[in-house]
DNA sequence: CTAAATAATGTTACCGGTATCATTATCATA
DNA sequence: TATGATAATGATACCGGTAACATTATTTAG
């Protein structure tokens, strides 16, 4: 079956194979009398374009490589969602590979994703344990995106946000509410650029307040469902819990929530919860949960798009930083006597 | 950067170019000492093996393609997890292509992955409307699993479950709390095949106790928390509206409370509702969701074992069908006087 | 009407591996 | 020690496109 090629189209079509290949590419430097004829052969012979080979020939492939950390969590469905709304509309096709939240396991994805010769390669996040790597994928040549945060640095594509200022944000709204004692459920990495910055934020805001809160209040967690609940049981254990927590992620909230609920308080009127990410579950969660909204969807369209003019012709880095909203729901109470 | 090719390695290794494809791809082909000697180059000269001329000039890729129907929901987060699980081990990559639940759109990735000579295709579903398109790929050599239902097909390799006896245990367990008047919720193609097996279940089950339900209380919705909200809505608007209803995934479920609860109800006290696929949410959500668990992670798993097994050596269609189970939670209710 | 510009098409070489078959080294056994 | 078997390596052709430059039609302008 599906042995037709190129050169055999051509033939069939008198031309010659380059001019095939133009008006399947470039129909437009095609007169459209050979195009149409070209295009009727294609249909008879059932014959299928290579892209591997072309994409070979070419040395470069027309692969977007994304690399997420985890596929369990939802957190990243949205902006996906962003990217493939670009990707569907070119002939780039998206390979995506999964970290596992591990630095070896993301070195070897990347690898692989050189050997394949990925046209552009987007990530979440750089910072010092993982640089070179994405340094090493640069000097191939490749267009590298960071995404879900502002980096500074400047020699990397960055589409993101001021994770700082939502930190901030959130947290000024749980001590406007009268909250003093004040928790966080953060990322696991305290070496992630973008969750120091949200935690560096929730500090700032505290410390505005002059609070400053026990060490304890702080927990590192991967962003699921069941360690969002494990953060919660042990400040719930502590001498003298938070009233109110900031947890990075509404998985991490919808855990803490489940905990709180399994200890028989309620949210908000024991305590007050604050989620991140603005997942659709956020919204049909109960109680509803007050989050900040990250323009995932828009991250994934404009990394895609950065990477695809990147492969027309070189350009600089360019770099966004997108806004973030608090959204205020059920899920935080005001103390206030 | 980056341009040593295999040949030049050859030349400085002191050895033909075959062997150095040899040391890289079957080591053991190779005696120790000249791979020894080549794996040094390799590492001196940072050559980077080239997957794209391989796969070109094997004419068949190590990319494994993966269709599914949305990257929105989380219904198959557990699944691609499965898949992953297999290929991070392997030399094969993952190419996801999302339909949005569009035949058009499925067509075009199709028509991509064969273009890029995917070694195989891991489909949800093949019914009367794509049965041609996954034709196809048979016909150009390519290893095609269907995956979520244990299809009647016997023409390809299938790993699936028996979705038919899910929707009859959980509707016989509703049954069973006394429920009569029970409703139904599903995915939003009557022409898909795992749909109305679960259908045909819900109906035997009532059947078997003399129920005949009114057509208004089967649902066609996508499964997303707000088409979920969506028909939980038009169910409560009926004049006799159910007092149980099995939605066929768990994100329907959701949304299906979120409108009872705003619609000053609750649940499972006024009405129970059941859901489908046990998502990790399933467990956490409030109420706790009585479920079907769905082998997800394990369907993702044979079918990438199938796929590999299968480049190694032509096989017959492997098929699997795999287990369900009830998980009864806090979202349905005796009614029992 | 002719020259220059532009559109349309063609020629040739090459991309970097793999497969197939052939050859040479090494080993085991009678 | 000869001989067949096996291990290790090599020679050659080929996979199906693309790029760069060359050539030939066709159009436009003076």
């Amino acid at each position: 079956m599906n042995n037709i090629n190129m050169e055999q189209v051509a033939k069939l079509a008198g031309v010659s194979k380059i001019t095939v290949s133009r008006a399947i590419r470039s129909p437009n430097l095609v007169k459209e009398s050979t195009r149409l004829k070209i295009e009727k052969i294609i249909e008879e012979q059932n014959y299928v374009y290579n892209i591997s080979a072309a994409d070979f020939s070419r040395d470069s492939s027309t692969l977007v490589g994304l690399i997420i950390p985890s596929v369990k969590s939802s957190i990243y469905a949205d902006y996906i969602d962003g990217i493939d709304s670009v990707i569907r509309k070119t002939h780039y096709s998206l390979l995506i590979g999964y970290t596992n939240f591990n630095i070896e396991e993301e070195a070897e994805v990347v690898r692989t994703f050189l050997q394949r010769k990925v046209c552009g390669l987007i990530t979440i996040g750089i910072q010092k344990n993982n640089r070179e790597l994405y340094e090493m994928a640069k000097n191939s040549n490749i267009t590298v995106v960071t995404t879900w945060e502002y980096s500074p640095d400047k020699d990397f594509n960055c589409v993101g946000f001021d994770n700082y200022k939502a930190g901030y944000d959130i947290t000024k709204y749980l001590i406007s509410l009268g909250h003093k004692k004040i928790g966080m459920i953060m990322g696991p990495y305290s070496q992630v650029y973008r969750v120091q910055q949200r935690y560096n934020g929730y500090i700032a805001a505290l410390q505005e307040a002059d609070i400053t809160p026990p060490p304890e209040y702080a927990i590192e967690k991967h962003p699921t469902f069941i360690e969002g609940k494990e953060a919660m049981e042990r400040l719930l254990q502590l001498n003298d819990p938070p009233t109110a927590v900031f947890a990075a992620s509404d998985t991490l909230a919808i855990g803490a929530i489940t905990s709180i609920r399994e200890n028989g308080l309620k949210v908000p009127d024991d305590i007050s919860i604050a989620g991140f990410d603005n997942l659709d579950i956020a919204y049909f969660y109960e109680p509803s949960l007050t989050t900040i909204r990250v323009p995932a969807y828009e991250m994934g369209r404009i990394a895609t798009n950065i990477i695809i003019d990147s492969v027309e012709k070189k350009q600089p880095p360019r770099r966004y930083c997108l806004d973030t909203d608090l959204i205020v729901r059920n899920s935080c109470k005001s103390i206030h006597t």
